[in-house]
DNA sequence: TCTATTACAACATATTTTTATAGGATTTAT
DNA sequence: ATAAATCCTATAAAAATATGTTGTAATAGA
């Protein structure tokens, strides 16, 4: 299949858990407490978030009381950043970066193909904020709540 | 990353080969010859082109002389027949198959962008044919050639 | 200063899935 | 009968996914 990773889908919860919370008004957001309300290992959380670190996309603070918060603003990192950060590239197929990598290139129809794939993913993916994300979140949450709590 | 995976990409352009080759005139063409003209392991393309049979994309003649030949014609196949055939889905995460495998599917604001970006996806390759592979193939093959021997 | 808390680092290990190869059985044209 | 193909099953190798262990370093607060 065409699969977006565990590593980037549960890189992305973790980067708008940490911008809920954050705009409910946390200084800094322990990384148990995003496993728990995610249910992801913390173990494997610990590994995804070092590239995200390494990316400036969240800050750590060490120390009791320590944690992370996002590098910048939720409207300024978007969805395309985050996968960067966690798969190097973000395209479809490897020979769309490296033209060495499948070898007839220069004659395969199917390599236009799969990077207009790559380049409609990207622009898709390039559009869309932690902002958004969160926004979108708020807005089911609510209605989920209406629907169990008729008045 | 999101990464098409190689079966779908060698699957892809093992219907491309068959295209080709049939519009050449073969009758059915072995997979030893797809297999070294693309540079892929026979036997790997032997499991390959199992689903593809199942979803009647292409049709095999047993025995000497045998091999395989389009299901139907290019134009009628389309890049996410092909996908879907060998990848079961054409969706960048479960859980927009099967909405019970994320649990927080009614409050996740990620779920709609995966979604969004799916059916993006699914559009682009329900628009492309084998028939446009070939073409785009052909093109860039002649251009390759014009290059090569510049008169 | 002491203690609890938390990030950070370096591993090791286990499981599952993907990718790939191998051997042989079956079918069929000649 | 024989050679040429598909077909079928098993296995190996590699990568992705996930958990576990054992620490060290930094920091807030008592
Ligand atoms: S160039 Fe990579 S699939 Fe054709
Ligand atoms: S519902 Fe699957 S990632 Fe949110």
């Amino acid at each position: 299949m065409i699969k977006l990773s565990t590593k980037g889908r549960y890189g992305t919860r973790l980067m708008v858990n940490l911008a809920r919370r954050q705009r409910l008004g946390s200084e800094a957001v322990i990384l148990k407490s995003v496993a728990e309300e995610e249910g992801i290992s913390i173990r494997y959380l610990e590994q995804i978030i070092i590239p995200l670190k390494i990316n400036k996309l969240v800050k750590s603070i060490r120390g009791a009381g320590g944690g992370y918060c996002l590098g910048r603003k939720a409207e300024d990192i978007k969805i395309c950043d985050i996968l960067k950060a966690l798969e190097g590239t973000c395209s479809l197929v490897e020979c769309v970066e490296d033209d060495q990598f499948c070898e007839k290139t220069s004659t395969c129809g199917a390599y236009e193909i799969w990077k207009g794939a790559t380049d409609l993913l990207r622009n898709y993916f390039e559009s869309v904020s932690l902002e958004d994300i969160l926004e979108i979140g708020n807005k089911k949450t609510a209605a989920a709540k209406r629907k169990a709590k008729p008045k």
